[in-house]
Formats: C-alpha cells, sequence, structure tokens
DNA sequence: CGACAGGTTGACCGTTATCAAAGATCGTGG
DNA sequence: CCACGATCTTTGATAACGGTCAACCTGTCG
C-alpha cells in the first residue's frame, strides 16, 4: 500500500533538485476542505450532497514537497490520487533511461488509476512539481464506491475515454508528424485551453515540452525561432507566446 | 446512425484494392450464433446466462466484406462494435495524409467506445482486412445495459485501463527509442503472445508493422536484416520470425 | 501467364540528435 | 534586496538516423 510514507522512501534517479525529505502527513480533521476536495473533480461532484459527504468519509489528505514522488514504476498501486491544489508531473522512463513527460496534472485531475484496474504496478512516475495536496481514495473503498454508485463510474468511464482518444492522437503524431508539426499542433493547443485572446503562457517548461513532444530541448528552441521568423508566432518575455496566424499553425 | 449502410457509403481514398461493394447485410435470426458472440467477449462473458439473452436481444449482426469501412473519421457514432469474426484494422489518418496503424481486432475485440462516452465523432477510421461479422449494440442500448449491470461497465473500464496503459506505452516509445528499439521491442512482444517456442508468425504485413510502429516499409525491411546479422533473429520463409536472443533484443 | 501489391536494395538528402559552450533565468540564502 | 549557483535556454558545428525516390524482385491470384 503507497501511504504517503511510502511513496517518498526516497529520491528519484534524475532530479537534482531535492530537498527531497518527506514531510508528508495526513489531514485527518477538517470535513469542509475534504467536502471541495470532492466537489471539484469532476468525476464526483455530479453526485448529491449526501454521497460526496460519504465520498469525503473515505478520503484521505496527503502533502507532497516539490520534487517528491506520489508513486514511482514499479510500485504496487494501492490508490486513487485527485489533485487538489498543486501539479504533477507523470512521465515514464524508458529502458535506456531517457524520460517522456506524460501528463501534467492540475487541481480536479486524478492519476493512479491505470494501476487499479490492472496489474497493479505502476508502469510511470508521478511527481510533485510544487507543494501539492492530493486527495486519496484506496482501492477498495473505491470498490465500494463503484458498486453503489455506478454513475461514478459512468463518469470515469467518460474521463478514460477522452484521455484514450487523447493518447492515440499524440502517438498517430509522433508517428506521423515531424518535429515542427507536432509543435505547431501543441501550440495551437495550448491557445484552445486559454480560450479567448491569441496569446497564452506556455503551461511548461521548454525542456518539459520537448520532453512531452519526443524531442530535445535544442530543437524546440530552433523550432519555435523558425515558427517565428515564419511569421507565426510571437515569443515575449516570460513564457509568453503570441499566435499570429493560427491558421498557419493548422497547415505545418 | 451508422448502420451497415451508411459505413460503406463509398472507397475509402488510400486503399486501391476496393472491389469494395457494400454486401453488408442484417441477420435478423439465429439466437444460437448471437449466444456465442455475447459468450466470447470479455466483457460480457461473465454474466448470467440469462443476461447474456438479453443482451442478445438488442444484438445486431452485419457482416463486411474485405476494404469496407465499419466506420470514418467524422462519422457519429452511434454503436459499440464486436469482432465475432474476421480483423478489422483501425489507423488513423493525419492531416498530412499519413496513416497510422492503431490497432487490429481479432474476434472478442471491440470498437467505437471511445466516441461513444465522448463527442460522439469517430477520430479513427475502421476496415475489415478480410470477410469480417460484427455484433453491434446501440448506444441508447448499451446505455440502459450499462446502469442496469454495472458489472459491465467494470469490465469496460478495465479494459480501457489496459489499453491507455498501452497507448501510453507506445507513445513514450515513439517519443524515446529509435525505429530499431521499437522494431526489437515490437518482436519481442509478438513473440509473448504466441507463448511457447522461440519462433511466430508475424501478425501482419511488414507495410503495416511500419505504419503501426511509424516507420517506412522500406526500413522495416533494413532493420529487420540488421537484427538478422547481429544474430538477434532468423527470418524464415511465409513471416515466420524466429528468436535467437530474447534477452539482447530487450537490451537494444 | 500476367498483373499487381508487397517487399527489397541502393543512392541521396533532409531532419533532428548530439556535443559543447555561452547566456538568461530562477530560486535561495545571506 | 542582492548575489550566487543551479537549471534552463540558446546558438553553433557535426553527424547519424531514417525518409524518399527509383528500380528491381517475388509471391499470389485470377
Amino acid at each position: 500500500m503507497a501511504t504517503a510514507k511510502n511513496t517518498c522512501d526516497g529520491h528519484h534517479r534524475h532530479h537534482l533538485t531535492s530537498a527531497d525529505s518527506c514531510h508528508s502527513h495526513e489531514h485527518k480533521d477538517d470535513g469542509g476542505l475534504q467536502d471541495i476536495c470532492v466537489s471539484i473533480v469532476p468525476i464526483f461532484n455530479h453526485l448529491a450532497k449526501e454521497q460526496m459527504n460519504e465520498i469525503a468519509e473515505v478520503i484521505q489528505h496527503f502533502d507532497y514537497k516539490k520534487g517528491e514522488n506520489i508513486y514511482r514504476a514499479g510500485d504496487q498501486s494501492d490508490a486513487l490520487y485527485i489533485v487538489r491544489r498543486g501539479k504533477i508531473r507523470i512521465y515514464r522512463l524508458s529502458d535506456s533511461g531517457k524520460e517522456q513527460l506524460v501528463r501534467i496534472l492540475r487541481p480536479g485531475d486524478f492519476t493512479g488509476e491505470l494501476a487499479l484496474f490492472n496489474e497493479g504496478i505502476h508502469e510511470a512516475y508521478a511527481e510533485a512539481m510544487e507543494e501539492t495536496n492530493v486527495c486519496t481514495i484506496r482501492r477498495n473503498d473505491l470498490q465500494t464506491l463503484l458498486n453503489k454508485y455506478p454513475a461514478i463510474a459512468l463518469k470515469i468511464l467518460a474521463e478514460f475515454s477522452s484521455r484514450l482518444e487523447q493518447s492515440e492522437k499524440q502517438t498517430a503524431r509522433f508517428a506521423t508528424e515531424k518535429v515542427e508539426t507536432r509543435l505547431a499542433l501543441f501550440l495551437a493547443e495550448c491557445l484552445d485551453d486559454e480560450h479567448s485572446s491569441k496569446e497564452f503562457v506556455l503551461p511548461m517548461s521548454k525542456k518539459d515540452i520537448a520532453s512531452y513532444l519526443g524531442t530535445t530541448p535544442e530543437t524546440i528552441s530552433r523550432k519555435l525561432l523558425e515558427l517565428e521568423e515564419l511569421g507565426y508566432i510571437k515569443q515575449k518575455a516570460k513564457k509568453r507566446i503570441e499566435i499570429l496566424d493560427l491558421e498557419g499553425l493548422h497547415l505545418i
């Protein structure tokens, strides 16, 4: 079982920031906050108040400091983790030791599901990118909830479905598009997120973008410059990007 | 609604075999066969006999000839398709027109789910690779079944979960490994499937392997030769491959 | 037997990784 | 609040990897 205690049993190998000591601790009180936690998650927030309270009963909260691992590849899966505050990086390590950024979780997102319904062994790593607080539901408790409230299963089904679509789309892009195109599409999607306006802030470092897009920071740097010279975008200070030609980006 | 009729309303653009006329037709009879159909599918075969009969009630069967499309990107999703006999190629087309093979469905596999729980619009193409027979459950009927028998949702959850894991693993490979490595891992997994013995038959044409692995037939040809020269494998007649050094394959 | 898709081989070139080094930025502690 | 160090980012030079094009095989099927 991966309680906070055994999820931070060491430093992971490829991140040198450290200061990685384990200060996670459980909150046993504040029913109020727990309420909030349940109600911000799409998979639960459709339920009636009293059902949410029932869920809040079985939820435990944990804190993670920047750089700490919530779980690692090889860990036994034992809980569903819902982000209440902070950000979590989900990444994989290839046999050859290269890292690929899979996803970044923000408040309301959840993880840990894959292993829960499967082998029970995590294949990816989850690392807090900053001070982060998560709600956890243990495997057994989740099982009980799913049986009692089938609507939850349907919500998770919808979430899985959309993630699968997303993941397969991403795979297809890797298979068929070159870096420049993947980057262009990535930028276009960033704009979608921050709806309105033609400007946005990159949601992660260029290093992480490189990892996410399966390339190197050097190439990202060069390709962004190229896109700028071609008049598609404009790079501003503080990771701000202005899209000058969204149409064009999609056609690259 | 994508009944057999409107799923074969034309030839798709990039496959020249044709003889692509639409001969699909519905079977309204044979309760026996329908029984078999339900019982071979992992997501249903755990149910009691009478529940399976209930499902058989709402199932419709369709035939597709080689090359026909079950659905196409852009189609409105309206049903879950379960393969009873034959093989189905699921592939995506990039904006630039390149094709990526996502998966090959064999009897017992299902598809159409993604769109069912989401937007409702397919993003991929499904094409019969040979004479194929599918069972379909319409969107509404499936919804009813899921509400009535939550256990089905849990089964689908497990299936989604494993596909997600698989898809994310594949994405990570594209992001971090070169073609030679991806091919080596692919071969190793082929061997896993055909458990026992160190020999197997490639599950698809080399052209399709190339599409699946995001490369070209030329490169597959060359890399297979290279793996052979390095003593990892031996290519035999009729797409047979003998693995000489499984350990080595994993380390490439 | 002929047609045709699939497969192989060779020559070439474009894209992107790599290595190195310098410059910018961020967070931290004094 | 500034200074320091660490990390991130940029830029350049180089080379490997793999895509493309073209020609030629090969097996299969009518």
